[in-house]
DNA sequence: ATAGGAACATAACACCCGTTATGTTACGAA
DNA sequence: TTCGTAACATAACGGGTGTTATGTTCCTAT
């Protein structure tokens, strides 16, 4: 029996989170099935051993993780639903902005806590609350639009499931599709007027992708 | 060794079709996960040795699956948009009908597909070419609406994502919310005339749910 | 210098998986 | 009655899984 112990480094030892960023990438990148502990401690380049120092078992990682999406994949939407003073329709620009750039929100990460969801019933509980708190976001979004009640949650509903479906389903768009196609939502979701049309391609293009008004709140 | 065969049933021994009506209660009822072949032939009563007179092997048999749920889920919808006359209106109406009754088409069916794809290539294949003909079905009905290309494309990514997302996030509410939301829906989409404004929940109800005009076409 | 513990590595356990080799039954044909 | 074969059942193989018991190293405190 040869043992060494030779990954052992006295001065930057593993941490919980290196195990959870880990699994977050691999979870991305390969899917559910990819949340072995096996595979993760390979591409750590660790081993079990060294797992169960750190964890009292694989369930004890896998809360963390849940708990990492939910808060790192909530940051980009709260900032401009709940930790701003943009008016409602600053908001549905910065909802669009988010969306369309996926800059601090990943729809893969979602995408994949979707799929884990269907086969782990914790994994269902989170999604579920993150999901109703978006939704919820949106639709008091649509109620300060002057949208009653009824009205407000039924295109909540429409604008949230319409963007988890996108990446959901892998439509195939290129980015300036997307973009032509937003004033057409705009119309269905909010009115006809809420692009002036004499707005041109360029004017969208810099609204929802210029650098200016990242946070103007 | 005791060896027995005591399940061979001369008389009327198992098809293929019985596996596959097993591993598709299974799918449907307990997830993706339950695809193993030890546990669909312990519900079926059978053995893995039973399995392999029929299949080749286990992907001999979801293959069967996958074209199992290509046929039956898409049944109904072919019925309102390929096969019969109904002006596009009639085809929304019908649509709706299909969606609420959940009668010919069951979402969980697609939903647990869904979940497969996933983790499947063949089954996203599928279940992307089957997405792709619902929403090409929507968008031609949109478009005999009047609306142009964009416009009927956005509608009909729009309707197909809503109702998937639906029965994906497990959105819990009465048929009878449902009913009082399809006027909003049908605004949001078609427009503000399509129901009449002096429509009881009751005309709503029976137009939607009646048995009159199953296939009046 | 040495003891002790932090931070691992190794190997084995029991369990599940698809697949296959082989054994067994029951029925129809001769 | 015998025999062949359809229609299974049984058991084993190799590989994957989470978990655990045990071995090993290196740093720090005394």
């Amino acid at each position: 029996m040869k043992t060494t112990g030779e990954n052992s480094n006295k001065n930057n030892p593993l941490t919980r989170q290196d195990w959870i960023d880990t699994a977050r990438t691999m979870l991305i990148e390969e899917g559910v099935s990819s949340l072995s502990l096996r595979r993760i401690a390979s591409r750590l380049g660790a081993t079990t051993g060294a797992f169960y120092w750190l964890f009292s078992n694989l369930e004890d990682m896998l809360a963390g993780l849940r708990k990492d999406w939910e808060t790192r994949n909530s940051a980009a939407f709260d900032a401009i639903f709940d930790h701003s003073k943009l008016d409602c329709y600053e908001k549905y620009i910065g909802y669009v902005r988010v969306v369309l750039k996926e800059s601090g929100y990943d729809p893969k990460y979602d995408s994949a806590m979707r799929d884990w969801a269907n086969s782990n019933e914790l994994t269902r509980e989170v999604l579920t609350r993150v999901d109703n708190k978006r939704i919820s976001q949106l639709q008091t979004m649509f109620g300060e639009m002057g949208f009653n009640q009824r009205a407000a949650r039924v295109r909540a509903l429409m604008t949230y499931f319409h963007q988890s479906g996108y990446y959901w389903m892998g439509v195939e768009e290129t980015l300036e599709e997307r973009l032509a196609n937003i004033p057409y939502y705009a119309e269905i979701l909010i009115g006809s007027d809420f692009f002036s049309e004499d707005m041109t391609h360029n004017d969208l293009r810099n609204l929802i992708l210029g650098e200016q008004a990242e946070h103007n709140a």
